[in-house]
DNA sequence: TATTGTTATACTCTATAACTATA
DNA sequence: TATAGTTATAGAGTATAACAATA
């Protein structure tokens, strides 16, 4: 085998991965617009306007401990951007809805993330073409 | 007319976000089972072996103020991976550099941040390769 | 017994502002 | 005057453990 370099896959995460690292500061700035911290801005990017999520579900998706969303929540509360209600069917359970509030200000979070870097948006079209179908392939049908 | 060209682009980028934040928790167990932090393993990740790096810089890369990388890289010495040195050239300047237990330790990380998840790396051979061209094309080719 | 969310605790991260020592 | 790094401060994030309510 090829000692000198990685196998495909390898490389092509790696690239993607300096790519993201590359993003941190155009990150940081999209929170700090939004006056959100990095895991608000997390956790409003993971609801989906009209779909409330039990908190557990947004402690996976955040890779963290559910009482570490309890203050995350609490701080997005208090400024009118979600909302806690009971689930009818476990009593347990305290599913987070966006409120208006939160949609718009997800939603504007969301338009900026969106936007693709210039190293990505200056392929030619081909190439931009090429890289979705074979993402498309790598992360399923559903997406 | 822009929207039919950047759309494929625009795509592409948020199924590469997507890819990235459902690595949430992969990226967690590997900083853990370093007993690193995150902004710990990323200073660790900046640092080339051989190679020290100003403060300021490593500021830079983690998109955060020089305040907090007295922190981070008080706590990173204090575990004996990291070296602060004097510059000659400008007296004010400290330079980083890894120690041996922390090359070590970073290669542990760097090998396991590289690892492609399995969305990539079930990719086929032709796919995998077509991906890394195009993204060394994207980053440009000192990548 | 197990699970969901909260609270208490201790530590880390974070930006801001003020400080120092250089330049 | 300006810059690199530190310190002080206040607030946010974080895991752990213990707890209440519910399953």
């Amino acid at each position: 085998m090829a000692a000198s370099t990685s196998a495909p896959a390898t490389e092509a995460w790696r690239l993607m991965h300096r790519l993201f690292t590359s993003q941190r500061r155009r990150f940081w700035e999209i929170a700090n617009e939004a006056e959100l911290s990095p895991p608000q801005m997390g956790a409003l990017l993971h609801l989906d306007p009209g779909r409330p999520l039990p908190m557990s579900d947004l402690a996976d998706a955040l890779a963290c401990d559910n009482s570490n969303v309890t203050g995350i929540v609490d701080r997005l509360e208090a400024r009118g951007l979600v909302e806690r209600r009971p689930d009818e069917r476990d009593r347990r359970v305290k599913m987070l809805a966006l409120t208006d509030a939160g949609a718009e200000v997800r939603a504007r979070v969301h338009e900026r993330m969106g936007q693709p870097p210039p190293a990505i948006a200056g392929l030619s079209a081909a190439d931009a073409r090429t890289l979705r179908d074979v993402l498309r392939r790598a992360l399923g049908p559903e997406n």
